[in-house]
DNA sequence: TTGATTTGGTATGAGATTCATATAATATCG
DNA sequence: CGATATTATATGAATCTCATACCAAATCAA
C-alpha cells in the first residue's frame, strides 16, 4: 500500500476491470449452465422451470407449493402444474402437512436420482478435472464466493419481487 | 506432503468433501440466478430463454439464428419465435448477411441496455460488495475458474446433444 | 451450364404451458 | 361462533414450443 498516486490509480483501475471482467464470467456460466440445464431437460422430458424447481426442492426441501412459488418467483397456480409432471415423472412425492390439513409438503423421490446423475456426469467429470487444478484453500474460497452469490441473488429477487 | 498415511487419507477426505461441497453451490448458485433472471424477464415482458438467448447474442454475437440455436440447444423454429418477440421488444436487430443471402445476423440493439442495468442493478452493487471482501489474486482465480465452467457446461452440453 | 442436393430461415398448426380468476377446505382472528 | 385469511388446485384464455413443410439461395456433380 505505499504506491505513489499514480501507481495507485494504475491498481484502481486494474481492480475494477478484474471485477467487471468476473461479473461477466458468472453471466457467461449462467448461461452456460442454464443451456446444459435445458439439454438435459430435454432428455429427461423435463421443462427448464421444472429442473429448477427441482433442485430447488432438492436443497431447500421439502417446502411446501407455496413457499417453493416464492422461491422460484413463480405464480402458485403455475407450481401447481409443475408438480403435477414432476410427480407424474416420479421425481417428487406430495404428503399432506400434519400440522395443517390445508397444506402439502413436496419432497423428492430418490428413485430416479440415478438417472439425473448420468445426464450430469459429464459436467460432473469436467467439474472434478478443473477442480484438480486448484488446491484445498483456493477450492474453499471459490465454494464461499458461490455462497454469497446465491444470498446475493435470492435477496436481488426478493427486493424486484417486492418493489 | 510429507504427511504419514493416516493424515494423507484425512487430507484426501477433506479435499474430496470440499470438492462435492464446492459443486453443490455452483448448481445452487445456478439456480439462483435463472430465478433472478426469471424475475427480471417478468419485469421487462420476457420468457426466461428470451433473455438467455439476449445474453448468448451480447456476448457470442453477432451471429446467425441456426447458430444461436445450436448454442442454445433448442430447435431453429423456436428461435424464429424468440428472436421475433425481442425483436417486437427492440431488443435486437436482425440484419442480412451480405456474404450469404439466405443468412441472417442478429445483433443487439444498445436502445434498452440502460433498462436492463437497472433491473440488475440491485445483483450488480451486491456483487461489487461481495468482491471487496477479496484480493487482486483470488478475483482472478475465481474469474478463471467462471471460465473454466462455462467452458465445461458448452462442452457437456454439446456431448449430450450429440449422443 | 444445368440439375440435384443441401443449407438457412420461417410459416403453420397441434399439443403443451402459464397465469388470472374462481373455488373449496381449513385455519385464525375478534 | 362468525368473518376473514390462507393453502392448494380447477378452469380457461392467451401464449409458447417444436415437428413438419416450404421457399430461396448456396453448393455439388456431371
Amino acid at each position: 500500500m505505499n504506491l505513489i498516486p499514480n501507481q495507485e490509480a494504475e491498481a484502481t483501475r486494474l481492480r475494477r476491470r478484474t471485477v467487471t471482467q468476473l461479473k461477466a464470467e458468472l453471466r457467461g456460466a449462467r448461461v452456460q449452465l442454464s443451456v446444459l440445464n435445458h439439454v438435459v431437460g430435454t432428455h429427461a422430458e423435463l421443462k427448464d422451470v421444472d429442473l429448477d424447481c427441482l433442485d430447488l426442492i432438492s436443497s431447500q426441501g421439502p417446502l411446501s407449493p407455496s413457499m417453493l412459488a416464492k422461491r422460484a418467483g413463480l405464480h402458485p397456480a403455475t407450481v401447481t402444474g409443475i408438480l403435477d409432471r414432476l410427480e407424474r415423472g416420479r421425481w417428487i412425492a406430495r404428503d399432506r402437512d400434519p400440522s395443517d390439513r390445508r397444506a402439502v409438503l413436496v419432497r423428492i423421490l430418490p428413485e430416479r436420482n440415478a438417472e439425473m446423475f448420468r445426464l450430469y456426469s459429464g459436467m460432473n467429470s469436467r467439474m472434478d478435472a478443473i477442480c484438480e487444478g486448484y488446491d484445498q484453500a483456493q477450492l474453499e474460497v471459490i465454494a464461499d464466493f458461490l455462497r454469497r452469490v446465491q444470498a446475493a441473488g435470492s435477496d436481488a429477487s426478493e427486493d424486484l419481487t417486492a418493489g
